[in-house]
DNA sequence: ATTTCCTATTTGTCTGACAAATGTTACTTT
DNA sequence: AAAGTAACATTTGTCAGACAAATAGGAAAT
């Protein structure tokens, strides 16, 4: 005897709204920076308090699906979900896992390799002058013996997004946002370890000559070999370290999530 | 002159308390199951009151960062992450981006075809029989002509979960589940229209055949004609649809968040 | 010893109110 | 008459207090 239990009151008031809203944003029935009825109304519509109103707003708003203003003109309107957004909460998830240990940094490396690999190949034939440009001056800047670690890492980060970039493919962008930010800390440790800077360089100088004479497999070699030299460096940097006990211990950099309500 | 506002008040305080909240989880001064202070305690130690406490702590479980239990041994707990749930919010996220036409189905499709196709490479000589299994039962099903669309169409979804998750990397798999999830529905509505299960089905054969064979080469061809035969039916599917002046009215089905907490 | 009931604790929801922000409107001044 | 300014109305943000609901532990009765 299976009995359906899912039409009961399992979830609380305010999420069973949130989720009503969301669905009315998701079925185009709310559209974009639409504003919906103020709190007080879809207290009444709803047929429950302002409190429980607002806490099934706030849950939308943690997802970024509202903003809201006050003010006359102000109230809760319907937010327009960015690229750059979505990417910030995905790497952000991503780092979580890693943080919490579910997802081991092995696992990202291969994966940050594997999609690396084929925006190369696409890069190859689709990289603008722009970009080339992008990237020939971020090398430029981390030759800079001047550079601060800090700056030399940020600059690492551009030059793989501009990569990525360059395969001229958003929703590729964003698979590979959480794979990019959450290796970057790693990234930075073996950095800040071992300061093997020119090797880094010259690796990004082999993959961006490759990616100007659109050379798919010269780019991806470059790129694996690039990627091979960061997990041996990882590796010892960990054997190096001495404590193999917490062997997570690097903390994500990337929170810092734009505000915006 | 770059002045900073950061400090001061320009995000109310239930987010400033979120955040604090989350950057002590993901500094891990909170762990895992770890119960935090009850909210009066928490009203009190951060000098506001419990409703603001309250919607800092909505905007966190929205995040599935934490979760709450009513009764003496209740509280609110910090949440373990699972891949599953993460996977949910980017395919949402994902589908969201879709929906308000961010994202373009092409740009997915692309991405889908390279993620699949390097899963295939990796799946070739990882798989293991259990996978193998399932695929072969999925195939099964997909030719048993009493199969209901629906039922046809999860099939599918499951095959391709499989053969994702044969590359035993779940740092992919969570990088694949958006684009897999958002273009779903397109497939859907493709097998909907023309009903060309039996060709879905051998082409699903194929690539099985090339997995059991541990023939990457064979099983990215067999993808790549599967997802050429998707693409071409879709632009026929929408030539069809007479209505060029909605091109993407297709709705994520995939929400259905499962609540907890 | 087991079952049942009571109770304490904690979150969930409600009511009501005031504070802060902000666009509008009316008034005053030049 | 035009422009600047002040008051106002509207809406979200925050607060205070209270009760309801759930839940686990203990007490009491069989």
């Amino acid at each position: 005897m299976s009995i359906q239990y899912q039409g009961l009151v399992t979830h609380g008031l305010a999420s069973q709204i949130a989720d009503k809203i969301k669905q009315a944003i998701l079925d185009g029935a709310l559209k974009v920076d639409e504003r919906l009825p103020t709190e007080e109304e879809l207290a009444q519509r709803f047929a429950v308090s302002r409190p429980t109103i607002r806490e099934a707003l706030k849950r939308l708003a943690a997802q970024h699906l509202i903003r809201s203003r006050r003010g006359p003109t102000g109230g809760t309107f319907v937010n327009q979900p960015t690229q750059a957004e979505t990417r910030l909460m995905m790497a952000n998830a991503t780092a979580l896992l890693v943080s919490m240990g579910e997802l081991s940094l092995g696992d990202i490396a291969e994966t940050r390799q594997e999609i690396e690999s084929l925006c190369c190949r696409l890069a190859a034939t689709r990289r603008t002058d722009a970009q080339l440009a992008v990237m020939a001056e971020e090398i430029k800047r981390q030759r800079d013996p001047t550079l601060s670690d800090q700056d030399f890492c940020a600059s690492d980060v551009r030059f793989h997004c501009t990569l990525i970039a360059s395969a001229h493919n958003p929703a590729l962008e964003l698979a590979a946002a959480g794979v990019i930010e959450s290796l970057q800390p790693a990234v930075n440790l073996m950095i800040f370890r071992f300061r093997d800077r020119a090797q880094v360089a010259n690796q990004h100088d082999t993959l961006y000559q490759a990616l100007v004479a659109r050379d798919a497999q010269g780019a991806m070699s470059a790129l694996t070999h690039y990627m091979d030299v960061l997990t041996t460096q990882y590796q010892a940097a960990q054997e190096a370290s001495e404590t193999p006990k917490k062997p997570r211990k690097i903390k994500p950099v990337t929170a810092q999530a734009p505000r915006h309500e």
